[in-house]
DNA sequence: CGTGAAACCAACATCTA
DNA sequence: TAGATGTTGGTTTCACG
């Protein structure tokens, strides 16, 4: 469970957060550890959820997502229920792609995607105009992202 | 180059988005394509850069990084200059994990991992307070990540 | 459908903190 | 003593032709 990262663990991970199908031979090598330990080491990463998933990046771009949106969501009682309540409404949409339970002026911080804005504005109906305990909310367009992942600091 | 993505060539991304390792086998009973279709299918997202990369999805509290931060940046003067002077410090940074440029009263939206308040203090140091083209920045710190990942919709 | 490469797994001896 | 390592070898899986 509690998992102690030693160097080894530092720079296989450093390699499969960069390309999940790193071979374990190239692991062995840029590691200096034989390929059973890293084998092992590898196991154990996953099982203790260090590597939570390895999945594909898709460009949003190409699946027709040409637009990228950030909403700052105002709650209008943040009673626990309302909080859920919002949390599985988001859950269930696809074109919320990040939801963060914020401190500060928001309540929470979403990063949405649509094709263009007319479908942002449908969103946006769905999940706040018609949404009682949605105060307010504001919203950033995206005009160029500079850093996108998911990358952990090594 | 111009990709158009058809129900099966959703079926395929869609699992892939999911786990990375999904085998073509799967694929196959999904989709009811031969293998030979599914593999060529892969190879084309793959070099048209539908599939951008796939990666390992690391745990940030495992590794550490126990805070989450999100930071509304707004510079001084938004000449081109000004602008990629500002990205590539961002580029450097491996503490931002993502960063917008967007519309409205901010320039910047960033995320940011830290281990603690510390560390996040430092970084604001390095990358805010120490840069005279930084007019003023404002913090939400994430008390829960409701939704995190960068699934694009189908 | 067959083939070869790679990943997987178990067993055992060694080393050391 | 408990844990991690390297070696070996056998088995399985899977992508690819």
């Amino acid at each position: 469970m509690k998992h102690k990262i030693d160097e080894s663990d530092r720079i296989i991970l450093d390699h499969l957060q960069n390309d999940a199908a790193t071979s374990i031979h190239a692991l062995v090598d840029s590691t200096g550890l034989s390929s059973a330990s890293v084998q092992r080491r590898l196991k154990r990463l996953r099982s203790d959820g260090v590597i939570d998933r390895e999945v594909a990046i898709l460009d949003p771009e190409a699946m027709g997502q040409k637009m990228t949106f950030i909403v700052m969501v105002e709650l209008e009682r943040e009673s626990l229920d309302q909080l859920d309540a919002f949390r599985r409404k988001i859950e269930k949409e696809p074109h919320v792609q990040q939801c963060y339970y914020v401190t500060g002026d928001a309540d929470f911080i979403l990063i949405c995607l649509a094709p263009d804005m007319k479908a942002f504005e449908e969103l946006t109906h769905r999940l706040f105009f018609k949404n009682q305990n949605v105060r307010r909310f504001h919203t950033n367009v995206v005009m160029s992202k500079t850093k996108t992942g998911l990358s952990v600091p090594i």
